[in-house]
DNA sequence: ATTAAATAGGATATTTTTATCCGAAATAAA
DNA sequence: TTTATTTCGGATAAAAATATCCTATTTAAT
């Protein structure tokens, strides 16, 4: 479904979101360590989602990565998603087809219609504050 | 969503079932022609259907890949994705948690539930002849 | 100014997926 | 029995995804 890239950038989110609603900074490694995730490779993600304007980095001592307390509520699962892995999860053919459309349909194009309209909205509805605070409240965890 | 892998098994499935419904037997090289697929590549996933019957091979002159008529409306694209990519698709945890279930879900667990749960039910209800009849009526396609 | 702590980013390594190649075995027809 | 055709299966190769490493740059505190 997600590449293992865009597993750790959405953990990762949620785990920066919940510290910066907590007023603190967050590292790689804090992050690595909480997400279960590599390091290097969780800090590559992690500048592409800055540039992405998902989360915010502060460079220099006592920097790391945050994000704005009041954006918390408004960035939706999609935004990370494109970020890393782009739309074809919900833009691409099923079957792989260069050319797949209502005029031009690839074999499964009607029946997985209504389940990626599903994944879509799901995403673009789904905010990281949601999603914080149910980790918050114990009823979800982002390892083991 | 699905491996290439993946994607051509299922195009090749369905464009053996047309051909069988004709009774004609088809080689690697016809197939990988009519689904646009490297031809190798094709090949060996071929013999992953056959090794788990969903497909059957003739092997020697005259030969090749062929399903039973009278199976073509038994089998479904579960199968077939069963086959080639496991049951990863529905099982396994959308944000990649080793453990993942209602008594310790990832921070997305609920709101996949539906979306996979459909997912399997299309691909467990959905079988290779009503896919081939579309791509005989000319509703579907395989290809560009 | 100096130092310590942090992100940025390029280079490289490893693993997985995708793809190719070739020889062996099977089989139908001549 | 020979030949042509075909699948099977192992060995590689190439490409993409995942992961690591190292250095430069930035910045807060002393």
């Amino acid at each position: 479904m997600f590449s293992k890239a865009c597993e750790y950038g959405i953990k990762a989110s949620i785990f920066i979101a919940i510290s910066s609603s907590e007023g603190k900074r967050v590292t790689p490694k804090e992050i690595a360590e909480e997400i279960n995730s590599p390091q290097a490779f969780t800090a590559k993600i992690l500048q592409a989602l800055v540039k992405h304007d998902v989360i915010n980095s502060v460079k220099g001592a006592y920097g790391g990565f945050e994000i704005d307390k009041n954006q918390i509520n408004k960035i939706k699962l999609a935004q990370i998603v494109n970020a890393i892995d782009g739309d074809k999860i919900y833009r691409g053919c099923g079957l792989g087809l260069e050319k797949c459309d209502e005029n031009h349909p690839c074999p499964v194009h009607d029946k997985f219609k209504s389940i990626r309209n599903n994944l879509q909205f799901m995403l673009e509805h789904t905010t990281l504050e949601e999603l914080a605070l149910d980790i918050k409240s114990g009823a979800s965890f982002l390892k083991v």
